[in-house]
DNA sequence: ACGAAAAACCTA
DNA sequence: ATGCTAGGTTTTTCGT
């Protein structure tokens, strides 16, 4: 059974206050019974009262409903996310030929090329918002019919696919992440401010007033000006930095750190040391603070869906770069510990299972699989680390590139793989996901750079060629381990719901990639950590059948992030 | 005066 | 070992 959550569609029924209306729904899609509107107070226990029947709850956006859902108490198990879905059918080649993909359009234009920056289309307006805020205008979005027919269309593209099964899976794992993504979200980083602040204070001196330099820094110039003989210049204006420099005789192009290591100068030493603390304080330092953390809690925004890949962006405070320097302020809360799990070596052991390549597996047998790719007779362990990465990012020169002809003997099914996808993108051409999320196509813009006439452009679309090339290759690996990743969280949320109701305060609070963090009642742990490895089983066999590559996770029980890894 | 782009550095 | 994938944020710089 299914229940349309939408917009209450303007009849005699609605009222002014109306906000939602409910529409239950059969298996064959069809409305089953009468639809119920409600204002806000009424559509917590409205939703409470049909979840308890074990619904699916089936909506446009997560976003616009969700988030207030649980502001008021209310957690729900499965929702059928039509925008996300959306997306994820608008690029699959498994469903490109049914009529509802193919009506949906996947026109290739510049917003889609790869090579251009992505900006994040701003957070959606929730109908719940409309409504309580602006009394003239009612709740926006699709009311129930539509979204009712667009899903109806979505389980019928899916169904008349050409792997049935693996796009109902990435379809239902993208939408377990957009419900996971609002209860991270209302959960928050445990930040302890206190610890953050004193952090800053040891490092940079104590809070200066607005506008002035902590008097760590303010040292550091002065040692620096006195180092380059320069009385005057302002040393956050790489422009200027950078004169100083040649003038002082030190013979930099940029000055990037990496750069700037390699000289010997006595300005050297202060100068890094000023790019280290001045990248503190403007990033994650006292501003930051006072932005992004309150009562104890980072809060930043996910974005599911937000990197073309299927990994997951985020908006407010940097969440994905939380740099290790600061990671010391993540603590939980008394008589509660974090667990952090990742992967180990999630996109390596993810190109075995893609190329089925029982070598590979087997070098995956271990905790560690460069290890295991050393001692099959590759050298050392550095060395088969930076040819599996550069096989799958695309190097062509260097040690990397030089170490892959012999890569490519060892493991010729899982490298195969990735250079068909590789030639794949060169050509203009989509690669796919395992689970079916298709890569963006190749703009008009591209295409228009393949058709040349000279030599000399002939070198530049060739470039472009391969740059396109290193996309869709990457992407194949990429976008699998983040199916991976989303199936292992889904696991693991439905087993945390299994226990929340005799033992609850166990709670996901971040997820970066290949990795979470969860916080937990310290009596819960050792439970908790066992449903954390269960779940990494459990969506392998969820993705991949009973197949011979184990998905090694990595856990630690911390009361400090900084201690993790 | 304002907004886009670039530079820099952080993450997996 | 910064040659190779995907992102976000801040500050400075540049263009209108």
């Amino acid at each position: 059974m299914y229940i349309v959550l939408a917009a209450p569609t303007r009849s005699g029924e609605t009222s002014d206050d109306s906000v939602a209306q409910l529409q239950p729904a059969d298996s064959s899609f069809s409305p089953a019974g009468d639809a119920v509107v409600v204002n806000a107070n009424q559509l917590p226990e409205a939703v409470r009262r049909f979840e308890a029947e074990g619904v699916r709850w089936v909506w446009e956006e997560t976003r616009a409903w969700y988030p207030s859902l649980l502001d008021q108490g209310v957690t729900i198990e499965r929702c059928h996310d039509v925008s996300l879905s959306r997306e994820i059918l608008r690029h699959s080649l498994f469903s490109a030929h049914t009529p509802y993909s193919s009506g949906l359009g996947n026109h290739p234009d510049d917003a889609d090329d790869p090579a251009l920056p992505r900006q994040l289309p701003p957070a959606a307006p929730s109908p719940l918002q409309g409504s309580l805020f602006e009394a003239d205008s009612g709740p926006a979005g699709p009311g129930c019919a539509e979204v009712l027919e667009e899903f109806a269309g979505q389980q019928h593209a899916a169904a008349n696919s050409s792997h049935p099964q693996r796009l109902a899976l990435l379809l239902a794992a993208e939408s377990a992440g957009a419900l996971l993504a609002a209860e991270m979200e209302a959960a928050g980083i445990p930040w302890r401010a206190d610890v953050h602040e004193q952090l800053l204070v040891s490092q940079l001196g104590p809070r200066p007033r607005e506008g002035l330099r902590p008097v760590e820094l303010e040292r550091l110039a002065g040692d620096l000006r006195d180092a380059l003989d320069n009385p005057r210049f302002n040393p956050d204006s790489p422009q200027e930095l950078l004169r100083a420099l040649h003038r002082a005789g030190i013979e930099v192009s940029t000055t990037r750190s990496w750069e700037l290591e390699r000289q010997e100068h006595p300005a050297i030493e202060p100068l890094l040391k000023y790019k280290k603390l001045s990248r503190l304080l403007t990033a994650n330092g006292w501003t930051w603070l006072d932005t992004w953390v309150s009562d104890g809690r980072f809060r930043p925004e996910y974005v599911v869906g937000g990197v073309v890949s299927g990994r997951w962006a985020s908006r407010g405070g940097g969440a994905l770069q939380i740099p290790k320097q600061i990671r010391d302020a993540v603590r939980p809360d008394p008589g509660y510990a974090f667990i952090v799990a990742d992967a180990a070596q999630l996109e390596p052991r993810v190109l075995a299972a893609l190329g089925q390549d029982s070598a590979l597996a087997t070098a995956a047998r271990g905790l560690d699989l460069y290890q295991g790719i050393a001692d099959q007779g590759f050298g050392d362990r550095a060395k088969a680390k930076i040819a599996m990465l550069g096989a799958m990012y695309g190097a062509t020169t260097g040690e990397s590139g030089r170490l892959m002809p012999q890569l490519a003997r060892t493991y010729p099914q899982a490298i195969g793989v990735v250079e068909s996808a590789a030639r794949t993108g060169e050509a203009g051409g989509v690669v796919s996901s395992y689970l079916g999320r298709g890569c963006p196509p190749a703009s008009e813009r591209w295409l228009a750079t393949q058709r040349t006439s000279t030599a000399e452009e002939q070198r530049r679309a060739d470039n472009i060629a391969r740059s396109r090339g290193r996309f869709t290759r990457n992407f194949v690996v990429q976008a699998t381990a983040a199916e991976w990743a989303l199936c292992w969280l889904a696991e693991l949320r439905r087993r945390l719901r299994q226990i929340a109701v005799s033992s609850p305060g166990a709670e996901l609070v971040f997820f970066l990639h290949d990795e979470v963090m969860l916080h937990v009642p310290e009596a819960m742990v050792t439970e908790v950590s066992r449903m954390v490895t269960e779940a990494a089983v459990a969506a392998t066999r969820l993705m991949f059948g009973d197949i011979p590559i184990e998905f090694t996770v990595n856990l630690m029980v911390v009361d400090s992030y900084a201690l993790a890894k």
